[in-house]
DNA sequence: AACCGTTTTGACAATCATTTTCATTTTCTG
DNA sequence: CAGAAAATGAAAATGATTGTCAAAACGGTT
């Protein structure tokens, strides 16, 4: 596994924004190449194996994903107009999350957490 | 609208999970009922669109939902294991959405916010 | 360079959740 | 009760994702 991953990890890290796998076959093929959805449905799976890309998925249920600058644990605010992408942290909530588990008696806490908004150009139009 | 949603409904509310249309299907069907699948899905998207019900995505991107019992906002503490499912509210975490958005300059922000882990019975075994 | 076992790839079929279609049934209104 | 409008269910259509399998690309070895 590398010719086709590599690619697929480069269209990620030049989008600031979430990508779903229809989304990155239709640009690789308009910029020539001849890769299949299948490889690009596993070269995803790959990099979000390895923990090389973030994953996430829209309210219609269709998975997209980014690579993230970081690898660390984060969250994002992510524009509902043109999909532009931040990463952010928020110590607060990770304590928030710890301590409504514990409140319940849950253990082995985790959590999803993102903000979505229009940014600043697309509010503008 | 009404037979059917009632009853998809009541079943939800008997229910401290999360519940997927399959789900309900069966149990359903289980009760002696003769009712379709497409109803459910109808019924499901009408009780939703009625802020009766509320939906998540599960990981492979099957949507669930529950009857909760408040309609204002609010956030989930899901147990992995049962599904036994606590609402919670966390009004830290709203400030901090609203701040790390405007942080960015972005405006109209919401947010998903959704807590899981291993609820105390499941963790006993 | 030719050889050979392993990995990757891509076309196509198969799955699975969800939506559409459409004819039938039920509900409502007068 | 008649007729219109809303609801229902079976089956077909969609759309994303996964499985299959034979062909192509790789890697190391003579
Ligand atoms: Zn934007
Ligand atoms: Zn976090
Ligand atoms: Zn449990
Ligand atoms: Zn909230």
């Amino acid at each position: 596994m590398s010719r086709s991953r590599d690619a697929v990890h480069e269209i990620l890290r030049q989008s600031a924004a979430f990508r779903s796998a229809q989304d990155i076959f239709t640009e690789m093929r308009a910029d020539g190449s001849k890769i299949g959805l299948t490889t690009i449905y596993r070269a995803l799976q790959a990099l979000n194996d390895d923990g090389r890309v973030d994953v996430l998925r829209t309210d219609d249920g269709e998975a997209v994903y980014r690579a993230c600058a970081t690898s660390a644990h984060h969250h994002h605010l992510v524009c509902r107009g043109c999909g532009l992408t931040v990463e952010v942290d928020g110590p607060d909530v990770e304590v928030w999350a710890e301590r409504v588990g514990a409140e319940h008696g849950f253990t082995a806490i985790t959590h999803t957490v993102e903000v979505f908004g229009t940014c600043a150009a697309c509010a503008k139009g």
